[in-house]
Order: C-alpha cells, then sequence, then structure tokens
DNA sequence: CTGTTAGCGCTTTCAC
DNA sequence: GTGAAAGCGCTAACAG
C-alpha cells in the first residue's frame, strides 16, 4: 500500500491524480453511477483497491448526501425503563442483519447513567450522525422529541405510540386492545371487581392498558373503581405489596398482571400475605413472553411476543425506507393474542422483556 | 423554538447573524475556548439554546478536530468466536459509562453475517467515523489490520496481543503464563502424559496456549507430544470427542481443558466414553469465568476474570487517551489464578465469556 | 464521456 | 475582543 501523496489519506483528489482523471469521475465510480468508461472505472477501481481508498465520511455528510449510519436510541434512561439485555442484543441484531450487512454502522447514544436531562436522545439526527434512527423504548406521554423527529424527514421507527400523533412511525403491538380484551375476557366469566397491575405509569403504554381497560368495563356497565388500577414499577417486591393490597379488599375476585414483570412468585406471595389463593377465591390473568408457556397456567395475554413480531416488521420496513423502497411513516401495531388456558405449568425463569428487580 | 433562516437548520453563521458577531466567536463559545466577553457569550449561548442549535457532526471532523465517536469492532465474525451476549453488553456497558456520558456515540461495525472479508473491521477508522476504537476478540494470528490501526495514530485498544508486535496497545490476560502454570501444577503432582483442549486454533491466544504448556513441560524435561494437544471449537459434542479421543489413551493421566467451552457435562460425556472416570483414573484443569465456582470441583485457573478486570482497566486507560490525558499505547497484561481446589460443587449454567452449541 | 467549479458547516489562521 | 476568508473532502450542477 503506497503513502498518501500529502497528508495523512488518500483523497479523491489523489485518487483522481494517479488514474489521470478528474475528481468528479472518481466521485462516479464511488458511488456506482453511470457515464464511465469501462476502463477508465476499472483503472480507478485497480487505484482504489491498491492504496485502500476510504471515502471521508464528514465530508460526504457534509456535501448533504447523509451517512452510512442508523441511530439506535431510547427515550428514557435504562434506570427508568430497564430494557433487558436481551431485548437490547436483539435489536442490534436484527439491525446488524439489516443495516451492518450492507456496511452502515449502528449507532448508540444511550445514556445509561440517565446523565442528559430527557428530550435530546435524537441529537444524533440533529448532529446529521444519523441518516435515520430507530427509538426503543415506550414514549413518555410528555414526549416532544418524537414529533420533531418526524419533522426532520429522516427514515425513523418509535417502538411505542403517542397519544394525540397518529402519523407517527411505529412499531408496537395494541396495549390499548390487550387490556380490553383482557378485562372482557374476566367479565365474561363472572367477574364484576377486576384489579389491574399496571406498568408504564406516565408512559404511553401505560395510558392504553388504563383505557382499555376502563372501556371494558363501561361496556359492561361496571363502574370503574381507581383504586382497583394500581401502578408498580419493575420491583418483585413492589408487585407483591401491591397484590397484598389489591386482594386484602375480599370483593376482588379477579386481577390482570400487565405488569411487565412477569413473574409468579411475586403474586402468589402477594395473594399469601392477604390471605388468598389463586385459582380458589381469585384468578388471574397474566400477560407474558412466551409463545407456549406462561409464569402461571392461568389465562395468559401474549403481549411481549407480538411486539418483537411488530417490531421486526417495523426494522424491516425502516430498512427500506432508509434504502429508499420505500416511503415512511411506519406503521405497524399488532393486536395481542389471548389464550385461555395455558398448557404448561409455572416456569420459574421466562425470558423477560424488562429487567425486574428485587 | 423559531425556524432556521434558510435552509433546514441553524449553522454556525445563523447564530452569529442573530447575535451580532462573526461566526468565529460562535465558533469559539462553542467550543469552550477563552476570549470571548462574558457578556457576548451569555448572549450567544441564550441563541444556542433558544433555537437549539446542533454543530454538523460531518463539518466538525472534515475541518479535522475529530468526531465524538468511539468505534466497537471485531476482528472476526461472531459466527467464528462467538462473543457471547452477555460479554457484548458488559463491553457496551463499560463504554456507555466512559463515553456516553460524555456525550460521545458508540459505533458498531460487527458483522454478525461475516459478510466482508477480514480486514477491514477498523473501515469506521479509516473514514473518520470514529476518533478512536476497541477491538474486542482474539486477533487472527495473520491479522495484518491492527498494526496499520497502530499507525493511524489514533486511541485504541484490542482485547489480544499479537507475536511479533509489542507495542500493541492491548488489554489481555496472559494466556501463556496461564497455560504454563496450569500445566506446572499437573507436572508438579506427578502427571507425565499431560492433555489439552486448546481453543482458538489461528488466534493469538490459542498460539499462547500452546507456547505456554510446551514451555512448562520442557522445563521439567517432558517429552512434548504433539498429539496431546487438541483444537476445539465452541461446539459442546466437539469437546466430547476430544476427550473420548484424548482419554483412549490410557497413558493420558491429566486434561487441561481451556476450551472455553466451560462445560463440565461434555467432559464427563466424552471421560465416560472412553472409560475413564474424573478423578479416578485421571485428573482434570479447567479454565474458569466464575470467581468462586467452577463446572467441576477439580482445580481450575481463573482466565476470563482476569480479562474482564483486564478490560475494564484498558477502557478507563482508552478513555485517558481519547480524552487527552494519557498518551498511548495502553498496555494492560493480567495474570491468571491458579486455585488448588474449587470449594463448590459443579454448577451446571456459568456465565459464559462465548456462546457454545450443541 | 469527462473536466471545472461552487459550496456544504465548521475551525482557524491572519488581520483589524 | 472580533471579523474576513481559506480550506477540510466530497458531490452535483454546469460546461465542454
Amino acid at each position: 500500500m503506497r503513502e498518501p501523496p500529502n497528508g495523512k489519506h488518500w483523497t479523491i483528489y489523489d485518487v483522481a491524480r494517479e488514474a489521470g482523471v478528474s475528481a468528479k469521475t472518481v466521485s462516479q465510480v464511488l458511488n456506482q453511477k453511470e457515464g464511465v468508461a469501462d476502463k477508465t472505472r476499472a483503472r480507478i477501481l485497480a487505484i482504489m483497491e491498491e492504496v485502500d481508498y476510504q471515502p471521508h465520511i464528514g465530508a460526504r455528510a457534509l456535501r448533504g448526501g447523509g451517512t452510512a449510519c442508523i441511530g439506535l436510541t431510547l427515550p428514557v434512561s435504562l434506570d427508568v425503563v430497564p430494557i433487558s439485555e436481551e431485548v437490547l442484543l436483539w435489536l442490534f441484531g436484527r439491525l446488524l442483519k439489516l443495516f451492518g450487512s450492507r456496511g452502515e454502522y449502528i449507532c448508540f447514544d444511550i445514556n445509561p447513567g440517565g446523565n442528559s436531562a430527557n428530550g435530546d436522545y435524537a441529537r444524533g439526527l440533529w448532529q446529521q450522525l444519523y441518516r435515520g434512527c430507530v427509538v426503543a423504548g415506550p414514549l413518555p406521554l410528555d414526549d416532544t422529541t418524537a414529533r420533531r423527529i418526524h419533522d426532520w424527514g429522516a427514515p425513523y421507527l418509535v417502538l411505542s405510540r403517542l397519544d394525540g400523533f397518529p402519523e407517527l412511525s411505529c412499531a408496537t403491538v395494541d396495549f390499548e386492545q390487550g387490556a380490553y380484551e383482557s378485562t372482557k375476557f374476566l367479565i365474561e366469566r363472572g367477574h364484576k371487581r377486576i384489579a389491574m397491575l399496571k406498568a408504564f405509569t406516565g408512559f404511553q403504554p401505560g395510558l392504553e392498558r388504563r383505557r382499555g381497560f376502563l372501556r371494558a368495563l363501561e361496556e359492561a356497565g361496571i363502574a370503574p373503581d381507581e383504586s382497583l388500577i394500581r401502578a408498580v414499577s419493575f420491583d418483585f417486591h413492589d408487585v407483591t405489596r401491591c397484590v397484598h393490597r389489591l386482594l386484602m379488599d375480599t370483593s376482588v375476585t379477579a386481577l390482570i398482571d400487565c405488569s411487565a414483570t412477569e413473574d409468579g412468585v411475586s403474586l402468589r406471595n402477594g395473594a399469601r400475605r392477604a390471605g388468598r389463593t389463586l385459582g380458589k377465591d381469585f384468578d388471574v390473568l397474566t400477560w407474558s413472553y412466551r409463545e407456549d408457556e406462561a409464569v402461571l397456567a392461568e389465562a395468559c395475554a401474549q403481549m411481549w411476543l407480538p411486539q418483537f413480531d411488530a417490531t421486526g416488521e417495523g426494522f424491516d420496513e425502516l430498512s427500506a425506507w432508509f434504502h429508499g423502497d420505500r416511503e415512511g411513516p411506519i406503521h405497524v401495531v399488532y393486536r395481542p393474542t389471548l389464550l385461555d388456558k395455558v398448557p404448561e405449568t409455572e416456569i420459574s425463569q421466562p425470558r423477560r422483556m424488562f429487567d425486574s428487580r428485587g
């Protein structure tokens, strides 16, 4: 490999001089454009190969062509929404397959310390580092960045919807529908006082849970009781405490666990503390991740699995958008699946969507 | 937020015009340089805040300042060296703490399909996307890219050494020393015919294993037998097969398992097929990941744990180099730890450094 | 089919 | 303390 003529690295001009052509021609070859004689093209390619020419990614971006980077960001810190390692790597893996295989880079701006204030998780876009981005996680209800991303015009995909912004490019599961169907399922089985363990308070999917729950009650003519909707964190202890509290009220005969912790043990513990027995005193419907298993052998709604399907499809479409094969925005909303009876018995360690503590 | 005067986004000139100063002054404020009146500075900062000014990262890179990106790359595809998800996320996490918290981006160029030919895992550096990079994984013996990275002059760290290139900026555990001490340990216990299950053939750590092994034998005056050094892949079946083969030779009384699979079951299976019994017929010394446990209750050498320590320290130094607080190259080489007797009994699912198949 | 040239947004001399 | 202007490497409009 020869040394660059002057300076540190070979520029398009150096290659042009070497080939006895102008920079324009080299640029055309570089970008696989028509209008260069085969012989000239071959000569230029040979030189590029020989000197290991690499185009300056910053200069390209500056010129306006955009970069070869797809950004992956989180709307809030992992401390607040603890997306599990497994899911993060699943996301990376998908992006690497779709973008990495085309020679594109994946860039991250996940701030694990939560150092930077909420709001600029898309700075990679504003700074023109990304040519498109994925916002992986539920949006806070007061989020304004998603709208700015939308207006920016670059290909993007959010793994959450946002109230009052139906144009948002998103791939998600319909949590409202999930909550609605879960509640209806229990109502149809004769339950009148149904409690809900609700995750993501302050976030879009939390709002959707609440809405679906209330809609089903209203349809059935049951007066809603706010105290039966309980916000829980990702802490197992918190789940146990909330179940305990809710079940102390013996009029409560059913529980929807959409806490995203997916932990049968905390549920049973909470019930035991309240002196209740699952399946005798009360019924539970859990939101589950697994295809054919659940933390409890009760009825369950598959929410996470459709979320993965939706994400996968959304990524495919994002790739098409990014590569000019379609226009945005993307709108992939999957319905959850309700299972009447779970075939397997309780399993102790399901794969999880979120890391719980405790 | 006001609209940009002309065009899509605010440039340094727009901000300058707004503030009634020149672009130079804005640039100085942006880069926190001296020589701007406090009042002017405050005014400019207010405008930047108001219009949410974001410097164009490509333009900065072009001008020569380098980018705010640290690259993470793998010298070979994950298909060849299957670094586990857990370790990858551990690496991400460390980088995010050290760099992300300063507003820097982490960029990946891991090609999981192994699509691009070996050799250009550092293209992010050549293309000036990264201002520094981490090469995470063992280097192939014929690697030439590491030298080019070194000559490039940017901060970098490789998690492997490379024969004939002692200047390489690296953080690793001393596999040669590990193999040497492991072998010596068994020799001192009276073993004469010792076999080795050796991972990473064709890679630097494989070579180091071999060298340490041979050195210990030579020192003890034992003639080496090439057929007792067995290259294994990350496939459990392969481990079983190799153990079977090696132990069919009843003169073999000890085995060093540095296969990186860390799986007691395959070892036992292989022994059983050969009609041998661990602890009676022969001894095993495994290389382990855990601090206080091992896959077998036999003697073990902690190799992976020091590797993590070395990596962590290497990352800290890389961060210092990247941020101008020290010069490179980095040289962190940790010694392995040999444990005579493992307190715990066999455990079935240790955390692993590499994903094994089978 | 190929060359010339302007300009992307930023930093940095050099001059005021 | 501030302004004017050059130039980083690349691409695209405009000529030839």
